[in-house]
DNA sequence: AACCTGCTGAGGATTTACCCCTAGGACAGG
DNA sequence: CCTGTCCTAGGGGTAAATCCTCAGCAGGTT
């Protein structure tokens, strides 16, 4: 039962950037010991990958087309509790630490960290350790020192159809035209905005925008 | 005027994200090819490296903090028209095409590109040539199809007031509370609001928000 | 001088956002 | 069966945003 560099240890990373995410995996790969079983920029796909090839391993991005990092992280820790997460990001987010940290991460490193600071997490995650940069160190001691009172409500209680009427919001959608797009009236739309503003604690379509583009639902960039 | 091999071409790396910088530096350096003079992620350190060492290719991305990408490629442009700059970014910014193209750009690669791209790049730049990737060829074509028109409209600057304005909005302030804010009329404020709206071509605050997030005016996790 | 841009302010109009309320049907858990 | 949540839909109301127009004034440019 002891072989530690006998077996390479399995990869998937999933990343935006596809030039990105390939030097990654050359930088796995020359160090003989991580084999990268597939990547991906896309996060369906991502979620797909990680349930199908069961990794040893899998690094994530946050921001990323489709689905986000947080939203992936979540669903796999459901059905693959001992698949161990490592968030690579750019994103320095403070107000999801908290649900990295209920969703199971393993480690986070911010892409504005030495590359060196990446392969320690890796190698940490591989060991079973955990791996978190000063950063998010602490981003989690702020998100655990407020216990629930603004955090919790937000990102754990909105729907999954309250999430896409943020986003379309996020989009520069009226009601209306949300309305028309998922075919119901423009009053339950309403009805909608109000219940996830409510939940976020904001009072206007700027702080949805906030909310959507730090969980990392919507990158401005795109709409 | 043959020795492709014998002496490795210097290189000059700025990229905001120190870990995917030092990844781009490990992959140069194991061709052999190259050599890292220095590398920076800052935008005026960047732009003082690349006057100090003058290295035979300068690797830039776009967006940096304290200097962007496309005022770094202008400054040297007049200073050292030698210098080969190769433009590494996420951004497919349509609207800096023109802008980079004036300035002397060499090559265009975005981080979705595959990293045989990036390498190719290189090369081609290294060996004096050029390297634009499909979709900047496109939005080549678009920006010199379209002189004036839309570029300029577009292109237009928002004015510090506008800007200033536009940043409130995107932290919730309703245009009383501007107003407040900046000791003027609330009607002013809307004023402000419906020129910069105009100028950007939005019609809501999501669409503001969208550009102060798109250029880096304003950081939806401090907000 | 004439001109342009930016900041300021306002009148007036329409639309939308925002926030209460009630309420029925579907569906899951105790 | 009851309870709770979610999605659906509407009534009614206040406040705000969005979009015109016009206009004075300060600052530079030509």
């Amino acid at each position: 039962m002891k072989s530690p560099v006998r077996k390479a240890k399995s990869v998937v990373v999933v990343e935006d950037q596809t030039a990105i995410c390939e030097l990654i995996i050359e930088m796995l790969e020359a160090r003989g010991i991580y084999r990268v079983l597939g990547s991906t920029a896309d996060g369906h796909e991502g979620l797909a990958l990680a349930k199908q090839l069961k990794p040893d391993i899998l690094i994530l991005d946050i921001l990323l087309p489709g689905l986000s990092g947080l939203e992936i992280l979540r669903q796999l820790h459901d059905s693959q509790p001992d698949l161990k997460v490592l968030i690579f990001s750019a994103k320095s987010e403070k107000q999801i630490a908290r649900g990295l940290l209920l969703a199971g991460v393993r480690g986070y490193v911010p892409k504005s960290a030495r590359l060196s600071e990446l392969r320690q997490a890796v190698d940490a995650v591989a060991a079973g350790d955990t791996w978190f940069s000063e950063a998010f160190q602490k981003a989690m001691a702020d998100a655990l020192s407020a216990p629930e009172s603004e955090v919790d409500a937000k990102g754990k209680t909105l729907t999954d159809r309250e999430k896409e009427i943020a986003i379309l919001l996020a989009q520069s959608f009226s009601s209306k035209e949300v309305a028309n797009k998922l075919t119901i009236s423009a009053k339950t739309v309403e009805n909608h905005r109000t219940n996830l503003m409510r939940k976020l604690g904001v009072h206007d379509v700027a702080g949805v925008i906030r909310y959507v583009v730090r969980q990392g639902l919507f990158d401005p960039s795109e709409g």
